[in-house]
DNA sequence: CTGTTAGCGCTTTCAC
DNA sequence: GTGAAAGCGCTAACAG
């Protein structure tokens, strides 16, 4: 039932079955106008017959591309990833091609062997969500195929990046919880070695400049990896002597993990953070989110590579960086202000 | 900077610098013992300076077996599926196997042509979450490489295939709540032309059965596909003459648009559900999970296949079908300070 | 220890 | 309209 060996048909069995060279079976196959109607007709009968498929490896190493693009993520259980491996895949499809997958797991140690895995492969291009700074790997890929940058930027290489508005996106919602009368909101970061690590502190800090208050850097947690070391981090800020009165977190596993320390200690306090995620309109807590499209930064990442790759010959176009836009939703608590949800039903 | 073409390194290249031909180059390469120390060198010297790599095209062509396998999801967006997706990168990678990723977005009629695509660029296994109940397209793939079955079980293929113990966890989140005294358990659930959906149904079902109750066929909700739908369905039940006094949800997706609907409601009702997801801990209400690990759904379909791939001379072992297990776990509402209301409201 | 020959399946080039 | 030859880059099999 399974996959017999050896019975695998050729262009040649093709042929033999219509009889016709390979080379005509090639041509039907590829709509070239010179064949007879009569010929192609029974070269598309041998083909159904036979089960016959061209095999794209064969075909690649003729032609020369192989019709696929790789990309490499951090951390595919996190949503954000997901999201935009979704939007690369989006795009990799409407032009025929293929998305060769690898996650990281966010040691960059492992990155290399999987970008040159890949590169082996004869991939077209990479699309990279780069695990650290040290990235001589990811230039040496570049002399072979076009690399794009997503989600952080790269160190000191020229090539397109798209990245989200980082810097903005963190001040504006810093701004909010200011602007609400905090003079002492906590900052829960992820490790600063990371670009949005920060980039995001740099917006928090900006946003506190502007209304002319200096951050308490008892305050202040960064190297926070997961969920359960932001748990940890802001349980311990709320037994500070002299606490938060809200909370700002870099990334949805830290605002997670901010919420559920809120919720273990019983206690209520504005939360805002990047990122979005699922049921954050449902919680009743006062909470200030950085949302955008992942599934954008994707998608526009596999824009600029698919661009490259249509010019491939000529002169390379100038590196470009594109940014995707952040906006800042509210959600209130159960009873209080913000804009108020529609209690419908019932 | 970027990809000169026409300058990529041969093994000829290669063999030319180090003065040796191109098969000292390839034996120097697979770490052929019958090489002297000194050429060896030499041959690691020129691959350095050149940047050379292999080009696995040529190789695949050669050896056969492209050193891919391809994995077909309906829909990457949701974090089951991209963990599944994890899982079998991680026993991908442990193989030495790329994963080839394509995403179905639920629609069966677009699998044919992704499945397709992925035998022609002759991966050498396919891992499949199905999109319908048609499948001869997968019989068809199953004549070149093997396939295996994931989330849902194959339609009259002989196959391998991992499931989740779809009945088994529905009967038993559902005999929680009508332990518990329920006696209305509404049930909210998607098409029942999905194997889940029927199987979740039927333990729904079977759960009543066992303590005496015939469920309610008003409180009987299927069709449902997103949060949007499922938040709709809920809130059409709560406003019903007899509504339920507990509710059954058979995905995440449907778990979240019923908390979402009992949130704008302003009520608070028992909700049980298949699939955990983020924060279900912390929404202080009273949740009855049926949570599993699906990543290992991914892990043992990779094992699965690469299993079948190791024995792919011989006889081919019989196909079979694993199960991931499920466990409940329950939150309850807070204690003390929380606004819910008692199990057997209303 | 190393090189030569042949061919994986396909398509470009040129001939008929 | 169609076919024969050559070769994409690599490696088994056989020399030497």
């Amino acid at each position: 039932m399974t996959a017999r060996r050896g019975s695998v048909p050729t262009m040649h069995d093709v042929g033999k079955l219509a009889q016709v060279s390979a080379m005509t079976v090639s041509r039907v196959l590829k709509n070239d106008p010179g064949v007879s109607e009569a010929t192609r007709e029974r070269v598309f009968a041998a083909v159904d017959r036979l089960g016959y498929r061209r095999n794209q490896t064969a075909r690649s190493l003729r032609l020369g591309g192989s019709g696929m693009i790789g990309l490499v993520v951090t951390n595919l259980a996190n949503p954000f990833y997901s999201r935009l491996a979704l939007g690369v895949q989006e795009v990799a499809t409407e032009h025929g091609l293929r998305v060769v997958l690898s996650n990281s797991g966010e040691q960059a140690d492992r990155e290399p062997e999987l970008v040159d895995g890949l590169v082996d492969h004869q991939v077209e291009g990479l699309i990279v969500v780069p695990a650290g700074s040290r990235q001589q790997h990811l230039a040496a890929a570049m002399r072979h195929v076009p690399v794009v940058f997503a989600a952080r930027p790269p160190a000191g290489l020229d090539t397109d990046c798209v990245l989200v508005e980082d810097f903005h996106g963190a001040r504006e919602a810093t701004a909010c919880l200011l602007a609400d009368g905090h003079t002492r909101v906590a900052f829960l970061g992820n490790p600063p070695a990371l670009y949005t690590g920060a980039e995001r502190l740099r917006g928090f800090w900006a946003a506190h400049e502007e209304v002319g208050i200096e951050p308490d850097g008892t305050l202040i947690r960064q190297g926070l990896t997961d969920s359960a070391t932001a748990e940890r981090a802001t349980l311990d800020l709320l037994g500070q002597p002299a606490p938060p009165t809200a909370l700002f977190c870099t990334n949805n596993r830290i605002s997670q993990g901010a919420i559920r320390a809120l919720y273990k200690a019983g206690t209520t306090l504005p939360v805002a953070g990047f990122d979005n995620f699922d049921l954050s309109d449902v919680l009743g807590l006062p909470l200030t989110l950085v949302s955008y499209d992942a599934d954008e930064i994707g998608r526009q990442a596999a824009r600029l590579l698919v661009d490259r790759l249509e010019h491939r010959d000529g002169e390379p176009p100038a590196s470009r960086r594109v940014t995707v836009p952040t906006h800042v939703i509210r959600h209130g608590a159960p009873s209080g202000d913000g804009p108020g949800q529609a209690p419908t039903g019932a």
